[in-house]
DNA sequence: GCGTAATAACTGACCGGTCGGTTAGTTACG
DNA sequence: CGTAACTAACCGACCGGTCAGTTATTACGC
């Protein structure tokens, strides 16, 4: 016999975060955040649930580290890109909703977070606030300049802006609530693309002047 | 001595599922599903654990009597009340809008028992179908036939009313998700009433016909 | 090159505390 | 008294976090 080939572990000290946090966006988006057993996370990164405790102090921070490593990441682009473009009002909110839509259907996962965050934010304030933070405040501020400059130019009817966009995401948020927590115990679908056409068709059918 | 007159307790069959039901919508409102202890529950009703498991035969069974009796007899009404109304369209939606911020606005529980819902429906599929049941079918379904009812009377243009009715009530329910999630956590309040009636009057102006 | 000592990445068994649900026994009350 | 409402102690399972020990890898002496 040759000695044995085969380690019981590597040492991998630069790919072990983002393995982990990978694994662990996909256990928190399956079970939620106090239900996540680190366990089941140590194992599907493929190391000791101790490792874990190698880079990451605690649950929460593990937490943080994904919304801010994967999902910020993903929901930042569509807000900016909007605010980026330069082209009237009409085509900007068209094109920031369909991406929003878009995004959340290409993965799941982001919306169910979401939906973490949102149900257990009572007995873990903190993730409310890693939300807030790193997803919210990006996504709500530049919506909320998208729709002021439509305003100044005179394209959209005056108005708090901040409530505009609530008038706006609401029922696309709502959607995918919907879909997550609804659909798979028998409620009927719903589609996200018809939905927002036709709620921008009457939305500003009444909105623009 | 005399012997002593304080009875340990008190056999009240009749009244004790209320009491129970009402200490159990105020321990899951305010921590969820899986962190509600029945412990607390009971020591609120002002029972021993035990006597839970003679009125109720698990967590799930009591959740189901706290949406079955106390939280759909808040809800149904809301939609009922604006489907019996002999109105034009637009008199009838604000009404329904206006009192479904009325109800978030009164009892801050509901929302706060959705939330639970929404966020631990993944975990216990269970509390999904109840509030599907009880709270959003009827909600839906009146909904969708007010619109249907303005569309077949030339009020409303034409288009999808389930989807229609998403455009509606979406921003209201997020604005409850907004207050009751990152509120607490320093984000800006919403005026709610504020935004039912800026939301309505553009998509009015652009719905009706 | 080649053994070997030093280092740190990693493992896995363990602990204290928690909680849904059970049940043997106690008490109110007709 | 009889009985059923009620209590309180209990059980078994679970889990976040810890840590003593193991092992891959590197550094170094020769």
């Amino acid at each position: 016999m040759t000695e044995s080939p085969l380690p019981k572990f590597r040492r991998r000290k630069a790919e072990r975060p983002g393995e982990i946090v990978a694994a662990a966006l996909d256990v928190f988006a399956e079970k939620g955040f106090a239900a996540a057993r680190l366990d089941e996370i140590a194992r599907r990164a493929g190391v000791s649930k101790g490792a874990l405790y190698l880079y990451f102090e605690t649950k929460e921070d593990l937490f943080r580290a994904v919304v801010h490593d994967v999902v910020a990441p993903k929901v930042r682009p569509v807000a900016e890109g909007a605010a980026a473009m330069d082209a009237p009002f009409e085509v900007v909110i068209r094109a920031a909703l369909g991406r929003l839509a878009g995004l959340l259907n290409s993965d799941r996962r982001v919306g169910a977070v979401a939906k973490v965050v949102i149900g257990e934010s009572r007995n873990f304030p903190e993730l409310a606030r890693i939300w807030k933070e790193n997803v919210l405040l990006p996504g709500i501020t530049t919506m909320t300049g998208v729709i002021a400059r439509g305003q100044a130019r005179g394209e959209v009817k005056p108005g708090d802006p901040r409530l505009y966009a609530f008038g706006f995401i609401g029922p696309v948020l709502v959607s995918m609530l919907w879909r997550e927590t609804f659909v798979p115990v028998g409620a009927e679908p719903i589609d996200v693309e018809r939905l927002v056409e036709q709620h921008l068709d009457a939305v500003l059918g009444g909105l623009l002047t």
